[in-house]
DNA sequence: TGTACATCAGTGAACGCGCGTTCACTGATGTAC
DNA sequence: TGTACATCAGTGAACGCGCGTTCACTGATGTAC
């Protein structure tokens, strides 16, 4: 039964963000082809007229889910204070896609690894601009580690399966890096952090 | 063909090795249970005298793999550039286990998760002792962040397909904890750093 | 120490099963007049 | 605008295939005498 085109504009969307909740809740691998498109409304021979393979709609699913993720908004230990939340951590499905998947599509081939990074690079940008000092070079070493504790400390609180650990994690890294971004905004610390400033690594 | 019961042992001990090798280079469920009795030098067959099932391999070659994880020796910085180094990025093989399959074992029932959890608490342990502050609520706060740190900036690290990138994010990574450190070593840090302790937030 | 037999680790064929993918068919949509 | 037909999105059976697991069998190990 042919369908209209808007229709079919909206069912690509319905089964990319089907994927997208699916993949994050259950892994690449162990969501298939057919639950995905029955969890969009549809039946999984259909599927073909849309994607040219499972291995496209993951590349697909993740592009799509890393540019709807949310990205900060006001100061970075605000964000951190969402990121690091109960709420997400409990919310896989909804949650960040990179937290959820990026171990994962370290193995993946074609066009997933390069959502991924694209995704990090675009988030890095947006870090930056909600970390608090004036020297760009140190406010991205900011940005990177920052990113990397709060992904890092979501994955962590996630495999813990003792809750109190899960949420010590989450509410320790949460003041670590807001006693970080204190010292910065901190007047007399200036001396000592300009002190510290370096070219990066490499 | 019978074999000796030492020969059993040594052979539990391959599996188990082979196994923990092949779940981070390529995760746990693309790997089949006749190829790592192939990679440790038997037949498939054979797999179920040692192992109830595949996902009770999972869990006994999760919990060898951390406890064989290499424990921080020496002080944080030394211990960061260790584990955020590019042999480490590109071996993930025998490397952490936590970076390569924390993410997978969310998802996984069993005893997976509780080896991870265990890995952890063991890990902060470890890590505490190579803080250098003597308030110890701090130190286990350094501890959960840097912790935290590493391991996201590993995994970001190996998603990223632009090689530039993926450098950086290991070596401001490391140099952002070696700053932190450092803040926390300075003698002039204390009164301002005092100033920002207080209980942990749960 | 030597011998005879019971034990059992390892083998490889075979089993269900579920997966990704294909395809002939259906019938509503879109279009040409 | 209305009608006739071509298009093609969606359906569901079917396909290979590879997976985890089982099992009858083999022959070296371990043990009893």
């Amino acid at each position: 039964m042919r369908v209209s085109r808007k229709q079919v504009l909206e069912n690509r969307r319905t089964i990319l963000e089907a994927a997208g909740r699916l993949f994050r809740e259950r892994g690449f691998e162990s969501v298939t082809v057919a639950e995905i498109m029955q969890a969009a409304g549809l039946t999984h021979g259909g599927f073909y007229g849309y994607f040219k393979s499972k291995e496209d709609l993951i590349a697909e699913a993740l592009a799509d889910a890393v540019s709807r993720a949310a990205a900060p908004s006001g100061d970075l230990s605000a964000y951190a204070a969402l990121y690091l939340s109960r709420a997400h951590r409990d919310d896989v499905a909804g949650g960040c896609p990179t937290a959820a998947l990026a171990a994962e599509t370290v193995r993946q081939r074609g066009g997933a690894r390069a959502a991924l990074t694209a995704g990090l690079k675009q988030q890095l940008e947006h870090m930056m601009r909600a970390v608090p000092g004036e020297n760009a070079v140190e406010n991205r070493r900011t940005a990177i580690g920052s990113w990397a504790a709060m992904v890092g400390a979501m994955i962590l609180a996630r495999v813990s399966d003792d809750p109190a650990l899960s949420d010590e994690v989450l509410d320790q890294t949460r003041t670590w890096l807001a006693d970080r971004a204190k010292d910065h905004e901190a007047p007399d610390s200036r001396k000592r952090s300009t002190g510290m400033r370096r070219p990066a690594g490499r």
